[in-house]
DNA sequence: CATTGGTCTGCAAACGTGTGCAAAGGAGAG
DNA sequence: CTCTCCTTTGCACACGTTTGCAGACCAATG
């Protein structure tokens, strides 16, 4: 049986509400009374109920987390930063995966609502795409990770890696090391990050005064399988000695597809990939990315929700991603 | 403001006990005043309160996951495969990670118990072994992935994978392929995972009638950087033509090692992994490793607890590992 | 001594929901 | 028409906590 604040305040011979105030440290408690009941409290191996206290209170100290799949390295890095925070700041995460499946993302956002939780963080660009309407009718702060449409709302706001300029400085790293005709091997066509990468890369291109080839962009799934696709350029005249992937996923993927057709990297072709995930730097050739501080975006979007609960004013975030340099690029 | 039962008891002209009645779809209210209390609510938007309910109820619909740490490829996983379960059984998962530091993880413990979960699965093996007093104190079903100490209780249940089976398999693998110095690139030495997977390196030697040399095994960290101890083997003599490493990171991190120091796998040295991670097919060579069930791991977890709490009894399950041959090992 | 003021504690309401029990209403049987 | 029984609904309490307000007690002041 679980002790309740009534039965420490029978055996402290006070009443439940003094027994409140005294383990709430409410200096209205006079010194000694907060003790005694303190200690019977703890002999008594008194928890307070999180439910009950949330009931009345309104707030329950809990913030939910929306993400598509916490297998994804970068989600998974991303969740860490938030947990931290959160972990810190007094707040617990209820976790939540989507799956890119329109019955569970309606699921975890009505499961949301119900549970009541101070905030909400969206790691998962559909959910925050297509359910804003009925995020928003959740009546809490919310905060999305990079998601697509970045509108302004009172309720709504938004971190997100600067992808045009992650693209931009990918796609000036290949110019700078002498490549000319540079290939692009997307993502999934209908990412904002996809577009947003697509569009640096256009414009290191137009800022170097090269050629945009519409038939050296291909769209891909941006899973290790999306990296098959990169068959498509080595037939294409010129063909390009460097190629941008859409993420390391990708890259991997386009990697272990060149081995098998006997493409060297980086001798015969440069690839460059974007995410930094933890194994980008132990494939073969280690591989030359885009950082993006990811578990940093979990901790500012923590942040930024506590900003909100705490009824600051906050103005969207936009974090810019850093060149590493490996070994899968090279000078020409 | 949010709309209560009430409001909806009030719009609709009946008392609350009715609509809660109603929304339950509970055969006493009749049919048509059920239709129009739906009907009524569903206008009004009304969701129910979570918190009032399992005030109640004394049922909260969320299960605590104690993990170590979810960047860890192993630990995610088997978060999916509880998330997936508990999704699809009602459930929410409220999501707590230790870093194996001793303040969070008791912080962790604390929070789990002032949250009234309904259960918890603890997926960090310190956690598991050093507060199982605390865990117990709980009053909830609790059940333990890959935890060091199997002790029975009848609250306290585990799944694990049987890793002296593994490391056996492992090192067989090996053995048939002609090799017979063979070396054990352990993890940290107080993880049972550790001395499981020696056992069977040991079972495995014994039952081909090798020797065993306490020269040919070192501990490490688990982590990459637990590899960088290959080094030490390279100097025994005679030195081994294969080692068995304690997981696919500490191999990931030999395989580096050895690159540097221009030794080659498997033409050199043959190396087998543990886990089989996302990225061991991925590395060059591709990783021949055990492959743990991970997410069907973090299922039956899952669905040991909801057997848990539905009173049923359960007993320990471990999990055998699976052999994947890849590219890190050859005959001799 | 009466009054005031300050310190400390208890009473009671509230948060939103579920549920045992009583009661209202109607139908059917005698 | 009366009685019984069944269906349907409402009343009231409970879950464990926080908090506004009133009140008790004591000391100091006039």
């Amino acid at each position: 049986m679980r002790v309740s604040i009534k039965d420490v305040a029978k055996a402290a011979g006070v009443s439940h509400s003094t027994v409140s105030r005294a383990l709430a440290d409410n200096p209205l408690i006079a010194a000694e009374t907060r003790k005694r009941i303190h200690r019977v409290a703890r002999r008594m191996g008194y928890v307070p109920d999180a439910i009950a206290r949330g009931l009345v209170t309104r707030r329950t100290q809990v913030i939910g987390v929306i993400v598509t799949t916490i297998e994804d390295p970068f989600v998974a890095e991303v969740v860490r930063g938030i947990e931290q925070v959160a972990g810190d700041n007094g707040y617990r995460v209820l976790l939540g995966t989507s799956h890119n499946d329109p019955t569970r993302e309606m699921n975890q956002v009505k499961a949301i609502r119900e549970s009541r939780v101070d905030g909400v963080i969206v790691a998962a660009s559909r959910v925050g795409a297509l359910y804003q309407a009925h995020l928003k009718e959740i009546g809490v702060p919310i905060v999305l990770i990079n998601n697509q449409n970045r509108q302004k709302s009172h309720r709504i706001h938004s971190i997100a890696i600067d992808d045009a300029q992650g693209g931009q400085l990918a796609t000036q790293h290949l110019i700078e090391q002498g490549h000319r005709v540079i290939a692009y091997l997307g993502g999934p066509p209908d990412h904002a990050a996809n577009r947003d990468r697509l569009t640096g890369y256009q414009r290191a291109l137009a800022a170097a005064k090269l050629p945009f080839d519409p038939a050296l962009v291909q769209s891909g799934t941006g899973r290790v399988d999306g990296g098959a696709a990169v068959v498509q350029f080595l037939s294409h005249t010129p063909t390009p000695t460097a190629i941008f992937c859409y993420n390391d996923m990708t890259a991997i993927g386009a990697l272990r597809t060149l081995k098998e057709r006997g493409v060297r990297v980086p001798d015969d072709l440069s690839l460059i990939g974007y995410d930094d995930i933890p194994f980008a730097a132990y494939v073969d050739p280690p591989l030359t990315t885009i950082h993006q501080p990811k578990d940093e975006m979990g901790r500012l979007a923590m942040q930024m929700l506590l900003d909100l609960l705490a009824g600051k004013k906050v103005g969207n975030v936009s974090v810019p991603g850093r060149l590493v340099v490996r070994g899968s690029t090279r000078e020409i």
